[in-house]
DNA sequence: GCCAACGTTGGC
DNA sequence: GCCAACGTTGGC
């Protein structure tokens, strides 16, 4: 079981869009970067993640698991682009802002807080748990 | 709203 | 295959 990070600015598709699809999930879609492509491609079912809020928030809202491994983005015709399916788990009680993130020194290598640019990536073990005990929610 | 960082495109 | 130009993301 691995864990990854979703970004998503709230203004195109927000935290509340996700955890109002229920068990039925969402395609995470539009995605056009070689590297976080391969991240879904490498995603199996019950893998858990981030649900992040960026741009305007910069916030880690909530908790997601996969439900459908990587098949064609439906939002295009270019085959290159494939994507997972992703349901909300649970909201945290308290979301951990990247200001939070960049202040603990036990995530200086979080992918979030070093590349800034990438949409989805991965999350260590031991990132994982700090980030829910900042958002002091079960991980 | 600005701009740095980075990824992609396309001319050569 | 290199690299300049361009477009996009996302922090500030």
């Amino acid at each position: 079981m691995r864990y990854w990070l979703f970004k998503s600015e709230a203004e195109v598709w927000s935290w509340d869009q996700q955890f109002a699809k229920g068990e039925v999930g969402e395609e995470w879609n539009g995605v056009r970067n070689y590297q976080a492509r391969n991240n879904m491609r490498e995603m199996q079912i019950g893998d858990l993640g981030f649900f992040y809020h960026s741009r305007a928030e910069k916030e880690v809202v909530g908790i997601v698991e996969v439900c459908a491994l990587a098949h064609p983005d439906s939002t295009t015709d270019d085959e290159r682009w494939e994507c997972v399916d992703i349901k909300a788990v649970r909201s945290f009680n308290k979301p951990v802002t990247l200001a939070m993130c960049k202040d603990d020194p036990r995530l200086s290598d979080m992918v979030l807080v070093n590349n800034t640019r990438l949409s989805v990536q991965p999350v260590s073990p031991e990132e994982w748990k700090v980030v829910c005990e900042l958002g002091e929610t079960n991980p």
